[in-house]
This record gives C-alpha cells, structure tokens and sequence, in this order.
RNA sequence: GCCUUUGUAGCUCAGUCGGUAGAGCAGGGGACUGAAAAUCCCCGUGUCGGUGGUUCGAUUCCGCCCGAAGGCA
C-alpha cells in the first residue's frame, strides 16, 4: 500500500499542498504558520468568515505578529456587504496555489470551513451558472405556503435521486436542488456526477487538529472568547451593525449572539454565554464534518507533546518533504 | 426554637388522584455539492434527599432525620 502511493506519487508528478483541518480554536493558525516557515510555504485560508474585511476579532483573524511575516491569501480582501460562495472560493483558491507552485513555495490550506477545504481538495468542480437569488425567493415563500413535501414530490419528477435523499425539513437543500435545474436544466444529482469528474491537480496531505477529550476544546473555546472580548469584540459588533451586512457575513458567530445585548434585551453575560455555547456547537458540527474524511491524519492536540512536530512527523512519514 | 415552601436527569423544572417518570437547556451521534460560522435529522434509567410506617405495591400518603429558601420570635 505504502508503496503504491509513493509510486503514484513519483508517476503523477503533481504539485504538492498541505492542509491543516479542524475546529475553531483548535490551533490551527498557528501550526500553518509554523509549518510554513519550515517548508518554506504560504497560507491560503479556507475559511467563509476570515475573508471579510473588518471582521477581525469575531474570526479570529492572525494579527501581523501571528503570521510572522507569511503571506496569508484569501483573507481579508472581501467587504462585508458582498456575498460569497463555495464555487468563488474553489475558483480563487486554485488560482492563489498555482501561483504559490510557481514562485516554488509550497501552498499550505488552513481553515474550518469543511465544505470549502472538501470541495478544494477533492477538486470539485462547480458549473459556471450563477444562483438566482429572485427564484430563491419564490422557491422560499412556495415552501413557506405549501410545506417541503410538495417541492420534493416536484423535485422528484425531474431528479428522483436527489429527491429521494431529501426530507422535507431540509428546506435549504431542496431549494438549491429545484433551482440548480430550473437554471441549467441539469439535475442536481447529474451536477453531482460531473462535479468529480476530474483528479486533483495536486497531491494532498490533510492534517487534522482534535482532542481526544471534547471538554478540552471546550474550555479553550470559553477562554478564546473571553480574550476577544478583552479585545473589543462588542465594540467591533456595534461596527457591524451599523452599516449593512450580506446575507454570508451575517451568519457569522460573535456577531449575532451579541446583537440581544446591543438591543437591551440581555444582560451582557447571557449573551456571552449563548456566544460561547455557539460556538461550541459550530466546533462539534466541524468535527462531524471532518471526521468523514477518511485522508486525514489526525493529531490529537492534547495527547501530543508538540504539535508542531507531530505534523512535521507525518510530513515525513508521508514523504512530503 | 416555631411556621411555611422546597428537595425528581449535569442544570431549570413538569408529573405520577399510589402501579418505579418526562420536557427544555446542557451533552452525544449523524447529514451536508453555489448562504456552510449556514441548514437539517436522531439520542432521555435517574438510589424521584435519607430512613421508618401504611399498602399486594410508595417517588407519590403519614412520621422522623438531613439539606435549601423565606417568614415569625
């Protein structure tokens, strides 16, 4: 087995690319950074909130001392008011590692956005058809009126598999289903099938940060948002709030859990700790998210004694050096 | 010291006119192809504070003990 990959390795002669995967406050940041000096690499993030502007203490955004001089792409560059995709970020993120390959530095993924590091890594490919957001609205009120039921028996008639995987509750899914083939008139499920289509032009290697026990994570999740409040996280709330917002960077945790606060209708402390409490379900739906992922090689932050250089052990181990 | 209220899941509390109990939250598991920090699904046995009594049977009724809150002295 160990051989077979090294020989498709040698044979495929792709580029290389390391990603570091894994739940909010988990140290991410940090061991991509440190991974990057020693390979000599530079950052593209994989997250859907770091890629807002302003939106720094919420996200936890690397200060200029965190990135110790490594050049992080796909973050910061967006303003709040747009909205953004899985598709944009698949597009952006192949143009940023093509263009680190060629400079000869090695392109390293960082972040927690599953869907975004999956769809990179797996080099799902998007169609070019926009969504409509017009048809959204329709699709939205019709499910409001006349229940999910309906839209998936509707579904049904023009792509049965997608439907059948579908429950009426999942309103999201059954929308973007309808509307994929009212766009294109290609089914999901045939979107599916041509979306995989093509290898990956690169040889991965995903390193994954977990703890083998949750109530770890969990207490540096609390302390996490304890610092960024110490750093201004209601003032930089009030900020958001004060101009309009897209619909993408209105999801965003830190914000909106604050929001009952700003309004009088909470004390501060509940709201902190809803914030709290939210982000430790982000981090454990994170982790589901992963743990699929059969690729990852995992570190257990809390049984190692370095992180660092169990990541560089792997690297090793992988012949990724 | 006396009176009242109270003690049920990690937390807040329902409930059982006597047949050993269930919600919300927390917690756990899962799904996920253009909003994904989004969205959606599933998971509830715990000396019913302790002890004695009544009873075929007590968490439920009665006595005592222990803990908590409030009131009167």
């Amino acid at each position: 087995m160990l051989y077979v990959n090294c020989l498709v390795r040698i044979m495929s002669n792709r580029s290389k690319l390391i990603a570091v995967v894994g739940p909010t406050a988990s140290g991410k940041t940090s061991l991509s950074v440190d991974l990057a000096l020693k390979l000599n690499g530079e950052i593209i993030s994989a997250d859907s909130m770091q890629i807002y502007k302003g939106m720094d203490i919420a996200t936890a955004k690397p200060s200029k001392e965190e990135k110790k001089g490594i050049p992080h792409h796909l973050m910061d560059f967006l303003d709040p008011t747009e909205n953004f995709s899985v598709s944009h970020f698949v597009t952006m993120a192949h143009s940023v590692a093509d263009d680190i390959i060629s400079r000869g530095k090695l392109p390293i993924l960082c972040g927690g956005t599953g869907l975004y590091v999956r769809s990179f890594i797996e080099n799902i490919r998007f169609s070019d058809e926009k969504s409509d957001p017009e048809l959204r609205e329709e699709l939205l009120s019709r499910y409001k009126n006349e229940g999910g039921e309906i839209l998936i028996r509707e579904l049904s008639v023009f792509d049965p598999q997608t439907a059948s995987q579908l429950i009426p509750s999942a309103y999201k899914r059954i929308i973007r289903a309808i509307e994929i083939y009212r766009i294109t008139g290609i089914p999901m499920s045939e979107w599916v099938k041509k979306s995989k289509e093509v290898p990956s032009p690169y040889d991965s290697l995903v390193i994954g940060i977990t703890f083998s026990d949750r109530q770890k994570l969990y207490e540096r999740i609390n302390k996490r948002v304890d610092i960024m409040l110490e750093e201004g996280l209601v003032e930089e709330a009030k900020k958001f709030y004060s101009s309009d917002v897209s619909q993408t960077a209105a999801a965003a945790i830190g914000y909106k859990e604050l929001r009952p606060y700003l309004e009088g209708e909470k004390s501060l402390e509940e709201a902190v700790e809803d914030l709290k409490k939210e982000t430790r379900h982000y981090a454990k739906r994170q982790l589901t998210w992963f743990r699929r992922d059969e690729y990852i090689k995992w570190i257990e932050s809390d049984k190692c004694v370095n992180v660092l250089d169990e990541a560089l052990r792997i690297i090793r181990q992988e012949n990724f050096n």
